[in-house]
DNA sequence: AAAACCCTTTGACCATTGGTCATTTTTTAT
DNA sequence: ATAAAAAATGACCAATGGTCAAAGGGTTTT
């Protein structure tokens, strides 16, 4: 027998950086069949196969197919952050800050759609996780995060005085929250349909439409 | 060999009723599984084995899991469309209807969590589906259905009064069905995590709070 | 009573999937 | 050149969705 030291990714110590980049190979081509054919259409099989290795490889690098789509979705998680905090900045006063954060979220998904695909998946699909993979923690905690930053800036527009006073805090940075990624994802969704029903109806401008209804709901 | 007759889900053609209780027994077991272990996870095996039944018998009254899925989804539509039908008559001017419908949606969710997941579900890969597919097109209606209801509804609002004058109706229909089902499925999606974060906090006042946010967004 | 008919049900079987691991190939160190 | 270590391989496994020749069973005809 082997002396069963093999548990989860072990061995790979002392080369890191060799690793690191071949996991940016496998993921540029995951990336790519995941976003093109979909989480549950695409075969551990093709991926090797696009990438001429063997299925075995793949798993020396990650240690399931859901572990190398996450991986996927962490990073399209950190854009994401990196969006919307720099965004925020480009504002002055609270509710333009919001705004800005909602412009991010919606240049995010227009930006990176092959990213916002895989982040969308996994948000679909956290309720069933293991809580205990470091890549679910880490997102959890990036989500938390960001609606901290939510709560903050609605503080500071009631504060500056751009945002009306009798907003509830918690639930408004909630349903805000809640709101635009939801609004984003059903546009997305359904953006063909209505392009059917309604001929020549501008289908991306709802979503510029629905920032300003944001303004609209929160300014003094 | 045989006469080759059966291509799809064909013969069956004498005994309706008999053949309808049977698909309806066994979407009642599928139903039941689908909810507890979701569609990826749950086998067309273990629901035969819960009926009793041999895998090949499922296929002679639905050509696949899907089509055994979709039988649901459309269920679930129909419950869906009778609510709101029912809820908007409940009341007399443009924006109360308007409110009950999304009060609706929202009662929808609640009270049928089964068939409200498997609606979603379905929803969500909508891109992808087969549209060649009686089902599928039969959803496609409904919802063009619905989407037309609000149309009129905003529009009544704006005639009877309720309703500003200065919205975009279609623009704004779109947003509104968008929002609200964006809005109650992100809720679902998160509604464990935020009572993690603000321990206490009532998440369900949200989607009540997000009723509120449309009335005062829409009313005169 | 038995044969003929025809729909219904069965479950062994198929290709494909995600995942494993003993073996081989390649790289590194001496 | 040799040996030790690391990386890559692909045959293999159990389970999946789906198929179909064969068997079952109820009614009518002989």
């Amino acid at each position: 027998m082997t002396n069963g030291q093999r548990v989860f990714m072990a061995r790979h110590n002392y080369d890191e950086e060799k690793i690191q980049k071949k996991k940016k190979l496998i993921m540029e081509t995951a990336k790519k069949i995941f976003y093109e054919k979909g989480y549950e259409n695409t075969s551990m099989n093709e991926i090797a196969r696009e990438l001429k290795m063997a299925k075995g490889t793949l798993y020396l690098y990650f240690s399931s197919k859901k572990d190398l789509f996450f991986s996927l979705v962490y990073e399209g998680l950190k854009i994401l952050e990196n969006i919307i905090k720099n965004d925020i900045k480009l504002a002055k006063n609270g509710l333009d800050k919001i705004l800005n954060m909602g412009r991010a979220y919606i240049k995010f998904y227009r930006e990176y759609p092959d990213y916002y695909s895989f982040v969308i998946k996994y948000e679909s699909e956290k309720a069933d996780l293991d809580t205990t993979e470091p890549l679910v923690i880490n997102s959890y905690e990036k989500s938390e995060e960001i609606y901290d930053i939510l709560k903050l800036l609605i503080l500071k527009g009631i504060d500056d005085g751009s945002i009306r006073e009798d907003v509830d805090i918690t639930k408004m940075s909630m349903l805000l929250w809640l709101q635009t990624i939801g609004v984003v994802q059903q546009f997305e969704l359904r953006k063909k349909l209505y392009e059917n029903w309604d001929e020549k109806f501008p289908a991306s401008e709802i979503l510029d439409y629905y920032i300003d209804f944001m303004r609209k709901s929160l300014k003094k």
